[in-house]
RNA sequence: CGCGGGGUGGAGCAGUCUGGUAGCUCAUCGGGCUCAUAACCCGAAGGUCGUCGGUUCAAAUCCGGCCCCCGCAA
């Protein structure tokens, strides 16, 4: 099938990839244009270019789709599907419309839960033991659409969002695969979502960052994983702002108040949390500093047992 | 020229401001104690202090260039 593609981070690689290797015609690819980034604000292209042009696919960046340029482009390139993952831009109704099968989304998640930008991240954040992909028809509102197809997949209770977001790409790919090919011979059944069922995933904020030792050990757990690896939890360890990078949930229970130090020497860094569970904290990133195990950083700087943590970083 | 932090034995840090024998915690190796040990005691090995150059009687430390790493911001 002649098909657009339009995605622009990492999480969109998996499905451009996969459409080329299901022998589709990828007449185009959309996506946001170069932009600075990084240290040195670098000029960087999107993690989707770099795969279009490594296949010598026909890269299109413009800044607007709203202005018509983008419509006329397509107009060109007449696309039979418009295959869109994680494209980052709103597209009006007049571009919705001209492919004869019209436009499909990839969404890392189960429709209508979590729509919106950090679907993954959210799913982890609130404790969620399944979450999954759906490709979607692409209606005007924020991935309120017809349903296509839909695959679940459970969550481990270790999962960090950057793993299930590399799995999610993956199924993400798959599924869209599997779509187009439903909808080539027609056996594909729109479903409409349930807007009562529906919940909203918005992006991601530092302000999610500091730990609140009130919580329970599973939401602090939830927390590092679900916001990793941005923007991460943090917390101040003997005056040093860390980010959290992996927790584990020993199963046991203490009398300390939350955030006190139960244990911090070579066998690990343990803290009481507000439940009266205990989390303990495996791997850290000082400010400036490469990632390192916490018994590495207690080397270099000493935290008293029975310090109890407050909510900062 | 976006802003800032950092590169010191294998790991994490101190020492740099106020130049003068390179220190701490851990790991490693040897020995001891112990029923035993990831515990404890004694001892040892291991570093051209990122790199190039400058100042100096003397540079991890002061000055200049370069390389690499990290965070913020996007």
């Amino acid at each position: 099938m002649r098909i657009v593609f339009m995605g622009t981070p990492d999480f969109a690689v998996p499905s451009l990839k996969a459409l080329v290797e299901a022998g589709h015609e990828v007449c185009g690819v959309f996506t946001q244009p170069d932009k600075p980034k990084n240290r040195g604000m670098k000029l960087q292209p999107p993690p989707v270019k770099e795969l279009a042009l490594e296949l010598g696919l026909p890269v299109y960046q413009p800044a607007k789709m709203r202005d018509g340029e983008a419509l006329n482009m397509l107009r060109e390139l007449k696309p039979e599907l418009i295959a869109v993952a994680a494209y980052g831009k709103i597209l009006p109704v007049d571009i919705l419309e001209l492919p004869q099968l019209g436009c499909v989304n990839v969404h890392s998640s189960l429709l209508p839960k979590y729509r919106g930008a950090a679907p993954i991240n959210w799913a982890i954040l609130n404790g969620e033991d399944e979450t999954g992909v759906t490709i979607m028809s692409m209606a005007e509102g924020m991935d309120t659409g017809d349903i296509l197809a839909q695959r679940a997949t459970p969550i481990d209770i270790n999962e960090n969002a950057a793993q299930l977001f590399d799995r999610l790409a993956q199924m993400g790919g798959a599924l869209l695969v599997e779509t187009v090919r439903g909808l080539e011979a027609g056996t594909v059944k729109p479903v409409p979502q349930d807007d009562a069922l529906s919940s909203h995933a918005p992006m991601l904020s530092r302000e999610q960052s500091p730990m609140d030792w009130s919580r329970t050990a599973r939401q602090l757990h939830d927390q590092a994983r679900g916001l990793f690896p941005w923007p991460a939890a943090t917390a101040a360890l003997d005056g040093v702002r860390c980010k959290i990078l992996r927790t584990a949930l020993p199963g046991e229970v203490t009398d300390k108040a939350p955030g006190a130090v139960l244990q911090a020497d070579k066998k690990g860094l343990r803290v009481a949390c507000g439940d009266g569970a205990v989390l303990d904290i495996l791997e850290l990133q000082p400010d400036g500093k490469k990632a390192m195990a916490a018994c590495a950083f207690l080397l270099g700087h000493p935290v008293p047992v029975g310090t109890v943590l407050t909510k900062q970083g």
